[in-house]
DNA sequence: GGTCAAAGGTCAAAGAAAGTCAAACTAAAA
DNA sequence: TTTTAGTTTGACTTTCTTTGACCTTTGACC
């Protein structure tokens, strides 16, 4: 213990007390332990990850800055046995996040509006690539769907 | 929001309020931001785009001046270039998909959350795709999103 | 009509962030 | 002692913003 990714991790933590974001400047942060930059991305892909309930945002350039969001729910706890039952290195084809889309649709997770404007984005037809890519890509953008869902999910509490 | 053009951004939509029109005098915009002139020019062309229902209009001369001109279109002609668009095989950025879908949204065509699901669908992340097809793959799969929100709207009116 | 100052326009370079990636290091495990 | 997983660092990249030098258009005035 006592490593600075730790240490780093700890403060983050504590200003965050119990706040939905966290907006800091990287370098800011980096100069303040006297690290590298990177160091601090090192720390948020390690330790603010989906799975351990967190999202990061970031915008570069003058102003720029990088936002910890803190999700209500891990993707685990939410979709769990959704995602459970689709193996990650295969990708997914149509039906199966079409059945996906439908039972999140039953669950009152997404509306038929939405379910019916995503299950679009996922079909063959939107998706012009080579069909070894295709399920991989769909399943890419299904589970980028359901990070963002949670992200608002967190959101919608707050209102 | 820390930088200049953020602000200035925020003044012109502020200053505009429900109004069609706003015209100004770049160099009195300039001074009162103590920016170069040319940062009207930056906050205009990357804030104020078409995608985002504006466009700018403006005289030169002694006397000149700069309007900024709020479009109000119907739904069909918001998108009718985007679709018309999809052949010009040059595809779409993230940026000018999510100023559309922003526009979209604040003409009461998509909800928050559709116009979010929709953009976390185009993002880069989730997208995995070499960078060559990735603009081309956005607006493929914008397109389909269109096409069936035209197709629902007209599903509705029927109802 | 020609001139000139007063607009606004354009573009590229510099600056200010954050992102990526791989090499070097460290400490724990085998 | 070797291997391996986890950390630290720094060079390089990408994205977005800011600035300034130079260009074009316009209207007023002679």
């Amino acid at each position: 213990m006592a490593n600075i990714s730790d240490l780093i991790e700890a403060f983050l933590l504590d200003t965050m007390g119990n706040n939905e974001k966290l907006t800091l400047s990287r370098n800011e942060l980096a100069s303040y332990f006297s690290c590298a930059p990177s160091q601090i991305n090192y720390v948020l892909t390690t330790r603010f990850t989906p799975e351990r309930g967190y999202i990061i945002e970031s915008r570069r350039g003058g102003g720029g800055s990088i936002t910890v969001v803190r999700l209500s729910q891990t993707p685990e706890e939410a979709y769990g046995d959704i995602i459970g039952s689709v193996n990650d290195n295969d990708g997914i084809s149509f039906i199966k996040a079409s059945q996906l889309l439908d039972r999140m649709c039953h669950d009152g997770i997404l509306s038929d509006r939405e379910s019916e404007l995503i299950k679009t984005v996922l079909s063959d037809k939107a998706l012009i690539a080579p069909t070894v890519i295709k399920d991989r890509l769909r399943l890419n953008i299904l589970k980028s769907v359901l990070l963002q869902l949670l992200r608002m999910n967190g959101e919608d509490a707050d209102e």
